[in-house]
DNA sequence: AATGAATGAGGCTTCATTCAT
DNA sequence: AATGAATGAAGCCTCATTCAT
């Protein structure tokens, strides 16, 4: 486990000043990230850019790494809420909504929230994935809540499915998910102009899930 | 310059020194970078572990990123010689030799070997993309030659395959077989132990590139 | 400002609390001096620690290095009380009182006095003589009223003392007394659980004070 | 023990410019603390009095505690110098040199040496002293070798002596020195300008150490 | 009287790179 | 070709102090 203390907000705005203080940081984070790049980053420009004065940037983020890491955090739960959205009558408990639905219908809804989750902030998911260094601690950030969905479905389905082995596939789905889409985000963009590249990868899974 | 008299097959002395000059310093790099990580590799502790000055090192690379950058091209290198051992057979010309091969049998040669070239240096390979800023470069190295490689394939078989539109076929193949090799060997190496994993993704990519 | 009526004889509730934030400043500052060491020692953290903001600290205090001036003021003069309160009956004016006693006995007394003075608070003592830079103001607190009780008292004997002049006896034997107890509770600790150290203090400095 | 390594040199200079450096270093760290006082002192500072650059301090000297304390190991070693050279013929050893000299001879001797110890760089040692926070490693620095000179003297002439337990008497004696001398130096420098200071001291250790 | 958010000068230190020897 | 001393821009971060609320 990584040194978490010193990744940690330092404490918690109490007035209402210094919540605005907090999301103009952020925001200057986002702005230098994505219009600058990483390298270009540096803690006193940030303060410049927010408008605020470096100490109080000290106030609320221990170091540069939580600067980032907050941003990360705050992106993915982005990515996390809107594929929820999308995701919606998948739940399990609600069985009913989605028993008449094939296979190939859910995957199809899966990955359109997958890629809607991907284009919340196309530059600044670039930009946090080419860019930082020691991204094991955020790689995990999106990658749970996927899979336990992608669990609870396919548990749900398991008589229906080819594979066996269900963790081997959840993470054969989530990845292959999660990598083609943002791959094709970042080098293709592209590919997502159309319908066909999101045709294919369901083509894809469900060709590989469904017991023929 | 005239070439060196038969009589003298020994190399010149300069460019023997120099060729394990080079060396060392690459094995330093590699050797600081996967036990203590990019943000401790510094050029002048490069040149002190690999026993030379740091004027030395600034003889064969003129800067710090021409260093990381001969490390990932020499590693990606390596990673694409070590696949094409296990691809012999597979090349274009010798038609004859995999005619009689199914698709399913062929993409197993194809995982295998991707699989190998993984194998090479784990832990640089983890570590050049997991901390390296600026990976777009070394994106592209091992990239571009699996790319063509799948392409002159996939190309020969069009007749017996599923999917219409050769470019998006071989993007989503070689992102999905590198994305699951790697994220398999990055984050749950117990998956490639057994053979399953690899059963798994062959038996996605057959079903869905081959025609029904 | 009028006095208040006796009729009032509770302090003002504004006084009252006061005390108490001046108090808990002080507690803590002595807290963190001690435990802690001086250069942990920072404004912010003070406040903290007495459960006070950092601008009602400042209400008291112009600076932190009158905060610490303070604690030493403070610390001083506990010291000196003590010392005191062991030296009853050496004072000048009642000459009657100690007349018949002999020098050696009253060095004991000097001795004892400066012993149990030292015993006060021995961390905090330590960490104000060994950790505050700046420490000329505070040197002179606790020397000045040693020297002058001790003039007093060799003016009064000049005719049975060895030494003639009087203001350099004052000045050795006080840094002698001083400084060994000093040293001793620093240092040695372990030499002020017998009297043997204390004996041998008084020895020496009877054996260079007495007439012979 | 405190962490020594971080307050050690950082590297030996191997060419005689980089000598030159390090002196010109030690040098205005030694200016800069006598003439305007540790809270002056700053690495930026040292470097541009020194007329070297900030980075060739630190490839000397890993942090500004070890810029101190090289200075203040250099100024001990002085003062151990020069107190050595003033006891010549004092060492064990050549007892028959010593054999025919009174205590009192001695202890002149020995408290000559302690003062001329003192006299090298006063303005320095009053900074070392009263300034520098942590100063409890220094401490030790002048401390040990006097303490063994004293003890092995003390020894030899132990039929000749009222107190009876050696390490006592150590300590006792040279902690009166020091702090006599060095009290005086620093308060009192005119007390140093006549003889009868020395010679009250000389008094003093006398009576307390011969047995009559 | 109290709060605590905000300030910002300035300290320490690193490290890629140069260049005289 | 090699050495390694020297450079210095620039980064991160602290902390005493102020002041609006």
């Amino acid at each position: 486990m990584p040194r978490q203390p010193s990744a940690t907000p330092r404490k918690q705005p109490k007035q209402e000043r210094s919540q605005a203080t907090v999301e103009a940081i952020l925001s200057a984070t986002t702005h230098i990230l994505t219009e600058n790049g990483y390298d270009q980053l540096t803690t006193n420009r940030v303060a410049e850019q927010a408008g605020v004065s470096i100490g109080s940037l000290y106030q609320y983020f221990p170091n540069k790494e939580a600067l980032v890491f907050a941003l990360a955090e705050h992106h993915a739960n982005e990515m996390v809420q809107l594929a929820q959205y999308h995701l919606e009558g998948l739940s399990v408990g609600e069985a009913s909504l989605q028993a008449n639905r094939t296979i190939p219908e859910v995957l199809r809804q899966i990955v359109k929230a997958a890629v809607a989750a991907h284009a919340v902030n196309p530059k600044l998911h670039r930009v946090l994935h080419e860019q930082i260094p020691h991204r094991e601690v955020m790689q995990r950030l999106d990658e749970a809540k996927m899979e336990n969905l992608l669990r609870a479905f396919l548990a749900q389905r398991s008589d229906q499915l080819q594979p066996k082995n269900l963790e081997l596939t959840v993470f054969v789905v989530e990845r292959t998910v999660r990598a083609l889409i943002h791959g094709a985000m970042i080098d293709r963009p592209e590919l997502l102009k159309t319908g066909e590249f999101e045709q294919e990868l369901i083509a894809m899974l469900s060709a590989y899930l469904v017991k023929k």
